[in-house]
DNA sequence: CTTAGTGCAAAGCTTTTGCACTGCA
DNA sequence: TGCAGTGCAAAAGCTTTGCACTAAG
């Protein structure tokens, strides 16, 4: 996806940050893994393979830096890890980007819904709490698991 | 809330475990403040005023064995701190017990809303994945911040 | 050239663990 | 009395930070 690694250069650059090949690489790992749901470790763990000499340090200030320009996610799964994924460029559907994640082989899948639109207006009126994001997840078994099980 | 109180008694009881001044205290702490959302900082300095020979150790270890026994529910509200309060005894009820937190002051209120059963029977019959519990974190701007805005 | 970015190692935090002691059953 | 539970301090993770060096603009 070179369309996002040069939204990416724009955006670094009317920050007036600048264009490593340490930044580039990073979300290339990112890009080229879209539904992996990675760890700070994983994502370390990739890069170095084209860039063997990258710092950890270096993968905690870059993806803090792709959190902070909306061009990843932070996922927090409660099962210990915190993980990213690289967000959806079309800020409406990344909004109703939601996820599973089976409690017994831990795999994550994501899905879309607007699900919780009417609810938000619901809630706006009510009480005036005005809604701008929000995040489902979904816990249980996925099929694979159930089927084992019987 | 004394049934709680005497419902943990039964259940550590039954589970072969003691019944500690330290484990009633906590759990007096959490009992208390049913909508505080603590961090294990605050349970502790909390159960130290009354305990105040209490390990920080013991906290950890008595919100982890709560939490397994279903008495307290653990919160990541993104906000850098783990959080936890009170469940709710009825089970039914605090699978519908959602989270608002405002982004300006950080307030963190509940509400509750079955919204999600309809999604969950069609995620079930689409893929097989059976869902068995859900979080639903909203955030946004509270009534307060959006009028102090003004 | 200038200074943001990087790698490394050290420091910081939260949470867990090992161990000797305490107190519930 | 026996063993689960506790307090303390150390260890273990993960993440951040300070600093001298490197390289982008």
């Amino acid at each position: 996806m070179p369309e996002t690694q040069d939204k990416f250069k724009v955006l670094l650059r009317e920050h007036g940050l600048k264009v490593t090949n340490q930044r580039i690489a990073i979300l290339q790992v990112l890009n080229t893994r879209p539904n992996e749901h990675l760890t700070v470790d994983e994502i370390y763990d990739y890069v170095k393979e084209d860039y063997p000499d990258i710092g950890l340090a270096t993968v905690y200030r870059t993806i803090l830096l792709l959190t902070d320009l909306n061009l990843v996610e932070k996922l927090n799964l409660e099962d210990g890890y915190v993980r990213y994924e690289i967000g959806d460029k079309d800020r409406d559907k990344a909004h109703r980007h939601h996820h599973l994640i089976c409690l017994e082989c831990g795999s994550i899948s994501s899905f879309q819904d607007d699900l919780l639109e009417n609810l938000e207006n619901k809630i706006f009126s009510s009480i005036g709490f005005k809604v701008e994001d929000h995040e489902v997840k979904l816990f249980g078994r996925c099929r694979k698991c159930r089927n084992n099980a019987d």
